[in-house]
DNA sequence: TTAAGCTTTCTTTTT
DNA sequence: GAAAGCTTAA
């Protein structure tokens, strides 16, 4: 039996003891909002409910499995059966059943952003060309951007242009209209599902068909929504309607902590949450139990200066401790420097690695401090930047496998036709009108016909027989797909077009081992779609690791990776005035207040030790840096100031913690 | 129509 | 400093 009055506070123990019908947790960093989700997760099951009527929806999946990990302890046994995951992740789930009640199959592909964009750029050129549009025409990125804003918002896109770009006419509006309803068009017909898909269809799947409605109504008897500031319209419809009949749903979340306007999150889900559900009990977690006084204080003053907020009143229960240190650093280069010196020395006095945390607004600026770290030998694990499924030789090899998996997929196809000589652009949109009239990939590679060049013909000729192989393979399909492609020419493609082509192959047999963990390849393809690892996560064997493997390592992460998780020591690394702010931000006010926000989450991760640096000169241009708003703005007795002097560059003693 | 070669851009965050 | 965009030769 646990013993739920002796580990939660007064707070945490009413909103997991008492928690059935709707419940807001308005949570501030560092009070135990994991703790409360978790514990009430274990509550849950020790008084006797299935797993199976458990819905616990999270931000990111590295997110879920900690808090599943979490309940797992708590517990000792694992809830089997429970429902977790990101929106993302539980729609795909969802959807693989029911894809067919509107009009999909259930192999459907998932089209990550790269994969949309270029669908998205076919059907811009085709249309913008046929049509008169001036120079002021957005460029196909940014209407891409627009209508996945306007779906995530549940706006008609007229709507959204009519109002920021005022100077288009109501051609160029409809023009923008009509690629948008293009771009929606051939992803159905080609059997594929964008991200934004997975949440819009879920919820028409629950409006529009209500025996699945009432059986999800009915399955998730207990709701419980991580993040919930950071959710959007669609999202908090979804909640609203799988709640409303048992109405056992408890969300928890932190205005301060919202950074996803900009894929269109409504702080307001969860201001409203009580209008929503009559009765909702709040709970206030004002207590940190996380961060030092001096932490607290810091980020307290920080946050202070957006006028947006809604006043708390955050307090410290560890004893006082030592300032954070702000650091200044000739460039990127003598950052990176100290960090690593800095960490060694850390990890000397007996602090384990895994409790140590770089954190950066952008994946870039960790770019000296990775080349450091791989001198000085430690150990580190990526959160950010390029991800390993997003590498082009990955998305290469496994556009043979979506074509594999669902004929119909025109991203897919062109892909792979492009990869061979004498086919481009046009040529791939060609072939492909010809494999649209047919229906199973066996009967294209019969009977496709098609007259081009002899370089084209023959270049065809060897997708086709690539194809043969692959149709015939059984068994391990995924990893003898990987050997034939690479035999038959894509070994010698990454030879003639890559420096690091070994890597490369290397990288593509790992995914191959990788794929034995999945049933089957709409399996696979959905988890190369959906996950989250990176890019560089190589032990010394040179094995990626696409899931754990991250012991007595540091961690490298941005800010919005880092979310909802904590360290013993964090630096906040490159303080520097537009890229900390982000320049793209400063015309707007509401965005500098995002990004504020994103530098209190980036603070209140730290629980001992906190260092905030800044590189005076900017190691490529050798221009001066301007420090970050978000110190400047500070008192300085906030902190304590070390390293370089400002006026003569000159060399300050050694820079100690303690 | 492709592909190479040159130029310009613009540097975000993520499922 | 890479990637997209544009120009030009083949």
């Amino acid at each position: 039996m646990i013993n739920f009055k002796e580990e939660l506070n007064n707070e945490q123990f009413e909103a997991v003891t008492k928690g059935d019908g709707p419940v807001l947790v308005l949570a501030g960093a560092g009070s135990g909002k994991t703790r409360t989700l978790t514990y009430r997760v274990a509550y849950l099951v020790e008084q006797g409910v299935d797993p199976e009527n458990i819905l616990l929806v999270t931000f990111t999946n590295k997110a879920s499995s900690e808090m599943l990990e979490r309940v797992e302890k708590i517990l000792n046994r694992y809830p089997r059966g429970i429902w977790g995951g990101t929106f993302h992740r539980i729609g795909n789930r969802l959807l693989r059943k029911y894809a067919t009640l509107l009009g999909y199959k259930n192999n459907f592909t998932i089209l990550d952003r790269e994969d949309s964009m270029v669908l998205l750029k076919q059907c811009y050129d085709e249309l913008a060309n046929k049509n008169e549009k001036s120079n002021y025409f957005p460029k196909a990125k940014i209407i891409h951007n627009l209508i996945g804003f306007a779906r995530n918002r549940g706006m008609d896109l007229r709507d959204l242009m009519g109002k920021s770009y005022d100077y288009l006419s109501s051609q160029e509006i409809d023009l923008a209209q009509s690629i948008s309803e293009y771009y929606a068009r051939k992803k159905k017909d080609s059997n594929a599902m964008d991200f934004d898909d997975l949440l819009i269809n879920w919820l028409k799947l629950l409006t529009g068909h209500s025996k699945v409605r009432e059986k999800f109504q009915e399955q998730f008897k207990y709701i419980l929504v991580d993040e919930y500031q950071d959710t959007n319209v669609i999202q908090d419809k979804i909640i609203n309607i799988l709640a409303v009949k048992n109405k056992n749903i408890l969300v928890v979340g932190d205005d301060s902590q919202s950074i996803y306007s900009f894929r269109a999150a409504e702080i307001s889900n969860i201001l409203d949450f009580p209008q929503n559900f009559p009765k909702t009990k709040i709970h206030k977690l004002e207590t940190n139990y996380r961060s030092t006084p001096e932490i607290l204080e810091l980020a307290n003053q920080s946050i202070l200066n957006n006028e947006n907020k809604y006043p708390k009143n955050l307090k410290s229960i560890k004893s006082e401790n030592k300032k954070p240190l702000f650091v200044v650093g000739r460039d990127n280069r003598e950052q990176a420097k100290f960090i690593s010196q800095e960490i060694s020395r850390l990890i000397d006095q007996g602090e384990s690695p895994q409790e140590i945390a770089v954190l950066f607004r952008s994946a870039f600026q960790a770019l000296e401090l990775e080349l450091e770290l791989n001198r000085e030998g430690i150990p580190y694990t990526m959160r950010g930047g390029i991800k390993f499924f997003e590498q082009k030789h990955i998305k290469d090899i496994v556009s043979y496998l979506k074509v594999l998996s669902n004929f119909k997929d025109e991203t897919a196809w062109r892909r792979v036709l492009m990869l061979h000589e004498g086919i481009g652009l046009q040529t791939a949109g060609k072939i492909f009108s010809q494999i649209k009239n047919f229906n199973i990939l066996e009967d294209a590679i019969k009977l496709l016909e098609f007259k081009g060049s002899e370089k084209i013909n023959n270049s065809l000729k060897n997708v086709l027989s690539i194809f043969k192989e692959l149709v015939e393979i059984k068994e391990d399909v995924i990893q003898s797909s990987v050997k034939i492609i690479l035999k038959n020419g894509y070994n010698l493609y990454l030879k003639t077009n890559f420096e690091n082509f070994l890597e490369r192959a290397d990288d593509l047999n790992q995914m191959g081992a990788f794929s034995e963990n999945y049933k089957s390849v709409d399996d696979f393809l959905s988890e190369v779609a959906l996950t989250e690892a990176f890019k560089n996560n190589r032990n010394q064997s040179n094995v990626v690791q696409v899931e754990d493997g991250e012991k007595d390592k540091i961690i490298l992460s941005t800010i919005h990776q880092a979310k909802g998780l904590e360290w013993n020591t964090v630096f906040v690394i490159g303080l520097v005035d537009g890229q900390f702010p982000h320049r793209k931000v400063y015309e707007k006010h509401s965005e500098i207040e995002e990004e504020r926000r994103l530098f209190y989450v980036a603070v209140t991760r730290a629980k001992d030790k906190l260092y905030l640096t800044y590189p005076m000169v900017s190691s490529r241009s050798e221009d001066m840096n301007e420090v970050s708003t978000f110190i400047e703005e500070l008192d300085e007795s906030l902190f304590e100031k070390k390293g370089r002097n400002e006026e003569s560059f000159d060399d300050l003693p050694v820079i100690e913690y303690e």
